[in-house]
DNA sequence: ACGGACATGTAATAAGTTACATGATTAT
DNA sequence: ATAATCATGTAACTTATTACATGTCCGT
């Protein structure tokens, strides 16, 4: 069984106790929002795939049409191999970077604009991210990840400051 | 015409002449391969797309099935207008974080090999940009680019040096 | 003659997003 | 009563990856 991180993730979750798509859509969102999307749709698609699968199971619905899914032996299981198969690297998909990729296609002072917003919304992201410093204290691996958001929107900050004028304008 | 990135990034490539699909792939792969990563598959598909939409134009075959495109001028506006509607966020998955975050389902030091790994993939990919510092020298668009990575790579490698023990073994 | 680079594409699948449909329960 | 939240899911589409099929031309 070859999970992929997104169905890795969700039976990481439920380590903790059955839960509901929409519990671990509100913890997915909660705990690895920062750093990885993922959407309503796929977390119950994953599910029923990884409850095929034999990963998880079904508990006994409760109210509202709450179907509270629980990890089984297998699911622990794949969850410890997916660690261990070494994780994919790091995909950055950034398309400000596309655009300066290929300013020079472009007439002189048309990427300023574009890069004084995204200048202004990395800072929001680190003013956030150095807000929540606080709240991750007692966590250590969430302090870990939190810590990458803020050296990453750090340096992302300090090359803005760096580029050329040529091409900030 | 909404044009996606990759597609957008194939049409500047093209304002430096008609290339053929697999020109582009060498192009792309030169030029944003270091972010941006993208198939032949694709280049093809999104090639007969912008064709079908007007925005290329498929030159007279040369030798080998060879199948140049140019660039038309609604390709060149359609451009143009892609990069002033701006460019979405940067976008990270990186299923390390994942895993870190995960952590605590873990017992303890099973990250650490894993961490230690990537440790040295980051490594290398930071020797690898630091030692192409020199061939973009008379290019300030792939010097920006290619700082964006540099200062990307170290912040990562700093993240890493400052794990806590208790994570990184 | 033949291996390697050139060149185009299809097929199958996976992964991700947006929008929509439906209904139950809780709080005001 | 009614709005907000909880809750599940489908449909349609886009984007991305992997693997495969097919054939050409160049250099040695």
């Amino acid at each position: 069984m070859d999970l992929n991180a997104t169905a890795a993730s969700l039976l990481g979750f439920l380590h903790d106790g059955p839960m509901s798509g929409w519990d671990l859509m509100a913890t997915a969102r909660a705990r690895i929002g920062n750093f990885w999307s993922l959407t309503q749709s796929q977390v119950y698609r994953e599910l029923a795939a990884l409850q095929r699968a034999g990963l998880v199971s079904a508990g006994t619905p409760g109210a509202r049409e709450r179907r509270p899914y629980e990890l089984t032996p297998a699911g622990r299981q794949a969850f410890a191999e997916w660690l261990s198969r070494d994780p994919g690297d790091a995909q950055i998909r950034y398309p400000l970077l596309l655009a300066i990729a290929l300013g020079r296609y472009l007439a002189p002072g048309q990427l300023a604009a574009v890069i004084a917003e995204h200048r202004q919304r990395h800072e929001q992201q680190l003013a956030s991210y150095l807000a929540a410093r606080e709240s991750v204290a007692g966590d250590p691996y969430a302090a870990a990840t939190l810590d990458f958001g803020i050296r990453h929107e750090t340096a992302v900050l300090d090359w803005f400051a760096a580029l050329p004028a040529q091409i900030s304008g």
